[in-house]
DNA sequence: AAGCACACCTGCTAGC
DNA sequence: TGCTAGCAGGTGTGCT
C-alpha cells in the first residue's frame, strides 16, 4: 500500500520521464478510476498539454499541466504507475489509465483493486494546490515536523498515537506500515494515547517521523511480501528489510530478540515490541 | 464535534 | 489437489 515513500519514489521517476513532455492520447478503461467527474474530461483536456512539473502531498501526486490544470492521481490500495516504452510487451493486467507521451512512451497507471483515482483538479487554492486536497494536514517532508507542532497536535487528544500518525487531516502521508515502523523507533506504544505525552517523548515521535521517512525514501520505499509496489520503472523498495515490527507478530524483534507482538487497533493490524517499546 | 464502523475491491493464503 | 473463507488497507460516507 504506497504510502508516503513510495509516492515520493514514484514522483521522483514522473519527474524524469514526463516532465517537460506532451500529453499526445489518453485512454480511459473501467468506470472506477474517474470517478469524480466524466471521464471524457480527460480525454478532451489532456491531450495537447505539456506536463509543466510533479509534485506530491500526502499520498497525492499532482501533475501541474499548461495552463494551470492540474491531473491528480492517488494509487490508494494497490495502483501502480508504470514508464512503459515500445519494448515493454503487452500491457499489464488492470490497466485502468493510458496516456501516450511524445514518441512511443506512454504513462499507465495499473490498479487490480480499483480503489485508486485520477481526476483533473477543480482549480487551486490560496495555497496554490489542488482544492481537493485542501483537507490535507501538514506533509511531513514537504513542510518537516518540528515538536512544537506536534505537540499542538497532539494536545487534549485522547485517541491512540497510531490513529493521529494516521490522519491524513492532521498528518499527510502516514499509512499504517510507517506509523508502526515510527512507533517503534521512537520507543512508543501505538495505543497509548496521544495527548498523554511528555515533551521528550513528542520529540522522539517527531523525529522517528523524520527519520522514518527520510530513510526510506532513500530506500525506494517498501514492497511488501503480499503486495507489489514497484517504481515507476517497476524497480520494488529496499525499505521492507529495514523494518523492525510491521507484519512481524510472533517473530523475534530485530532489537531485543522479545516476540513483536500483534494486536487490532482502530481496525487495523498492528505490531509492536512490548519490551522497546513503553 | 468527534470518533467509529463500514463500503469499496481483488489477490493471496491458511485451513479444510 | 482443490476449494473457500478470511484478510489486507486508504479514504469517503454515514451513523452514533
Amino acid at each position: 500500500m504506497p504510502e508516503l515513500p513510495e509516492v515520493e519514489t514514484v514522483r521522483r521517476g514522473l519527474e524524469r520521464f514526463v516532465v517537460g513532455r506532451p500529453m499526445r492520447l489518453v485512454e480511459v478503461m473501467g468506470t472506477r478510476t474517474v470517478r469524480r467527474h466524466p471521464a471524457e474530461w480527460l480525454l478532451t483536456q489532456l491531450p495537447g498539454r505539456v506536463v509543466r512539473r510533479v509534485t506530491r502531498r500526502g499520498k497525492y501526486l499532482v501533475l501541474g499541466l499548461d495552463d494551470e490544470v492540474d491531473l491528480v492521481l492517488h494509487l490508494r490500495m494497490s495502483g501502480q504507475l508504470r514508464a512503459r516504452t515500445p519494448s515493454s510487451g503487452p500491457r499489464l493486467a488492470h490497466t485502468k489509465l493510458v496516456v501516450r507521451l511524445d514518441g512511443a512512451d506512454e504513462l499507465h497507471f495499473v490498479d487490480p483493486r480499483t480503489f485508486g483515482e485520477a481526476f483533473i483538479s477543480a482549480g487551486r487554492g490560496a495555497s496554490g494546490r489542488p482544492i481537493e486536497l485542501a483537507r490535507l494536514g501538514l506533509d511531513p517532508v514537504l513542510d518537516g515536523v518540528d515538536p512544537e507542532a506536534l505537540a499542538a497536535l497532539s494536545v487534549s487528544r485522547s485517541r491512540p498515537i497510531k490513529v493521529l500518525l494516521t490522519d491524513q487531516q492532521l498528518i499527510a502521508g502516514i499509512g499504517n506500515v510507517y506509523a508502526d515502523e515510527i512507533c517503534f523507533r521512537a520507543g512508543l506504544l501505538p495505543y497509548r494515547g496521544a495527548g498523554e505525552l511528555t515533551d521528550p517523548e513528542i520529540e522522539r515521535l517527531a523525529a522517528a517521523i523524520t527519520s522514518t521517512l527520510g530513510e526510506a525514501i532513500e530506500y525506494g520505499g517498501s514492497t511488501l511480501r503480499d503486495e507489489r509496489y514497484c517504481d515507476l520503472f517497476g524497480a520494488p523498495g529496499r525499505f521492507q528489510s529495514h523494518h523492525f515490527v510491521y507484519g512481524r507478530a510472533g517473530q523475534r524483534c530485530a532489537r531485543c530478540g522479545t516476540d513483536v507482538v500483534g494486536i487490532r487497533l482502530a481496525g487495523r493490524s498492528s505490531c509492536y515490541c512490548p519490551s522497546c517499546q513503553c
